[in-house]
DNA sequence: CGCCAAGTCTAATCCGATTTAGAATTAGAA
DNA sequence: TTCTAATTCTAAATCGGATTAGACTTGGCG
């Protein structure tokens, strides 16, 4: 097959690929979700990946375009999966919960997520801040959305009076979403706390820094 | 001058450099902090320092030895800076203010600093998490004597019971660190916030957050 | 088996960035 | 002014990593 062609196939969500190179596309992603989430965007080397993966960094154009376009796959499929999960937490709680309880459950699911369930997620908050704009703008359009949905259970939990209402809603957002966000550079799992202690404290600081004054 | 010869030159801390390189060799550690603080380091590039600097690629090397010198000068400074600054706001209030209180004062000037008066301070939030092992070892050592600083804060506003003590400082000082260090990437000074009211945010976050429950 | 497409590998090639060599310029002293 | 060291510039060398070309291998299927 010529090589034009072949590009072009790779590229195309083509309708029946063979199971062999569908597992190996998936474990190319989860080897360049592991990288990122620990080199972040722009030290990431197609030949750290291609080890991680079992394979050479010329073989990874056969399942991608390039780097970029490997890249981006992962970046949006963590916010995917972030999104995914934060949201089926919540609605577990169904929406007869408080919205305090909902929105301190999401911000529990958000960084115990990104900090040991997926290298997805790491791979995006690693990355924050690196991604060149072209791709950010596409990748940030999904971003906003998560962003939006945290900002809804913030909306309500101040139209509920839990939180107090004066407080800027997009900065209290960023800074709690960063703080947590930050967190996979410092924190080790081997050390004296663990995970959901942290979460503890951050849910602890956010709902009693921020509760309405009685 | 032969090369090798100059090259150890502009290394060495020879005792007196001519006003004029020492002016230059100054410009280009501003552009260089600037450049850093904007991209990170990994996307860190010779050339928009150069431009930045109203000088040539190539120039730089009669300055400093390598990329990495240039790099780790301005991070190393760039602790030095936010290390003085705080604790120069922190003496100011003499040691009869309350622990807590000096904390505050600490945490503010931290994120005011780093956020809008320093590039020197940016750089180093921007790069952390990209910086190449060996360089951070050595960054990281300075960075350490920063971090017990305001441990030593945190502990002495434990002692007098202004801070719940049951909380884990560490964890406490990097969530809050964290959230700090990560505004560079979403606050956008033209907004409806300023900086004084985002500081504000955050010192309440804070105190409320872990003050001793009554 | 022998064929075909899918998938992988090796060995260049390309390309952008750092780095170097040495020539050219500048500023200050004699 | 002239001389000299300090500084800067230009152009080329080098280096590392992404990308490509094309040969090779594998697995399913007649």
């Amino acid at each position: 097959m010529a090589m034009k062609a072949l590009r072009a196939y790779a590229q195309a969500k083509r309708p029946q690929m063979s199971p062999r190179g569908e597992l190996k596309r998936k474990q190319i992603l989860d080897a360049a979700a592991k990288v990122l989430a620990r080199r972040g965007y722009a030290s990431t080397q197609l030949l750290e990946i291609a080890d991680e993966a079992g394979t050479q960094p010329g073989s990874l154009y056969y399942h991608f375009e390039s780097r970029e376009d490997l890249i981006e796959q992962v970046l949006q499929e963590g916010v995917r999966l972030s999104f995914e999960r934060v949201r089926a937490v919540v609605d577990a709680l169904g929406s007869g919960a408080a919205p305090l309880d909902r929105l301190k459950a999401a911000l529990r699911a958000h960084l115990k997520f990104q900090l040991v369930e997926s290298d997805y997620a790491r791979a995006v908050s690693r990355s924050i801040g690196q991604v060149p704009g072209e791709m950010w703008k596409r990748v940030n359009a999904r971003f906003r959305a998560y962003g939006r949905f945290f900002d809804d259970l913030i909306r309500a939990a101040m139209k509920s009076g839990e939180l107090d209402a004066r407080v800027d809603r997009g900065a209290l957002r960023m800074l709690t979403i960063g703080a947590a966000n930050y967190t996979p550079e410092w924190f080790r799992k081997d050390g004296s706390m663990n995970v959901d202690q942290l979460c503890d404290l951050l849910v602890r600081m956010f709902e009693r820094g921020v509760r309405t004054p009685h």
